[in-house]
DNA sequence: TATTGTTATACTCTATAACTATA
DNA sequence: TATAGTTATAGAGTATAACAATA
């Protein structure tokens, strides 16, 4: 007897139940998104944590470990190996914090930079010609201006972004 | 020197930039809600593997291990130690498979189901008075209807929840 | 006394492979 | 030869606690 004999994929009844459900529908595809953007950066030989933090240096650089890690949501334990691997790859440096001698300040360099370039045509050309290429322009904005509302309310503000960190699924 | 005298909160320069992205605010999002109705689900002594898997249940009744394996996207392995909790907590009982001996099937249990009703009654208000709070009737139907075909396109048919896996954040 | 960076440790999840009993 | 269930093992990822240097 094989699986086929068993199950004739009929068995569709009201599973349905929790697909319309926002709740279950944006849980979902988070994983999913998360999952295909780490396969998307697998040849950069980055994942999306390194991605999150290139960007958010790219817009504030010379900030602290410390805050580094707060803005995206990880330990600071986590924080010293991220920063290892960006620096051992010569995409960022350490430098000594210019008035607290026990921090460290993190600052992009040129390849950091360069490597985030591509990294960002990665996310445009997965966003929008895989992920949402279903839908239209109009479609698109009043996606991203509702996902926006309801992220605010979560207290989810800012460029926060907790849900691009560890494994993917 | 203490961490208000670094950061007066002001670096939030082109930061938004990821913030307005669907692609991010999705996986963002995703994250946030797994934390949040793992949290929820705290008392009932489950997490959202287990609401995913009575849910199938309830709607598919007698599936096999592997069955319920493929649907919910979580590899065979990890199958045995779930079924073997909800049948410690006599949650849902194996029987064995009429026609295929090395097979068991699955069934709810009324312990099964009553925990259902109560895990139900805690998503309903998770997502319509802590998530959705500030969508009208009318924007929580698009939000639905715009992530339905989103997820459609994706492949994530059906009613598997990839998402509620795994550990949140 | 608190904070920054760091390291060590344990705990959870997951991924792989192998085993058994069946088909 | 392939499949269902099971088990063992190793690998990520994360969380906690502790430490030295400095505030």
């Amino acid at each position: 007897m094989t699986k086929a004999d068993r199950s004739p994929a009929d068995h569709d009844g009201g599973r349905a139940r929790l697909a319309s459900h926002p709740a279950f529908q944006l849980a979902q595809l988070g994983s999913h998104i998360k999952g295909r953007f780490t396969a998307h950066l697998a040849p950069l030989n980055i994942a999306p944590r390194h991605f999150d933090m290139l960007a958010l240096l790219t817009d504030a650089d010379g900030l602290t470990q410390q805050q580094i890690a707060e803005e995206l949501n990880i330990h600071r334990n986590v924080m010293v190996g991220l920063v290892d691997e960006l620096e051992a790859r010569g995409l960022a440096e350490r430098r000594r914090h210019p008035t607290d001698r026990r921090a460290y300040t993190v600052h992009l360099l040129p390849a950091g930079r360069e490597l985030l370039r591509k990294a960002d045509r990665i996310f445009d050309g997965f966003e929008n010609d895989e992920l949402l290429a279903t839908l239209t322009t109009a479609e698109r904005q009043t996606l991203a201006e509702l996902l926006r509302r309801v992220a605010a309310a979560a207290g989810l503000h800012r460029g926060v972004h907790p849900a691009f960190h560890g494994s993917p699924e």
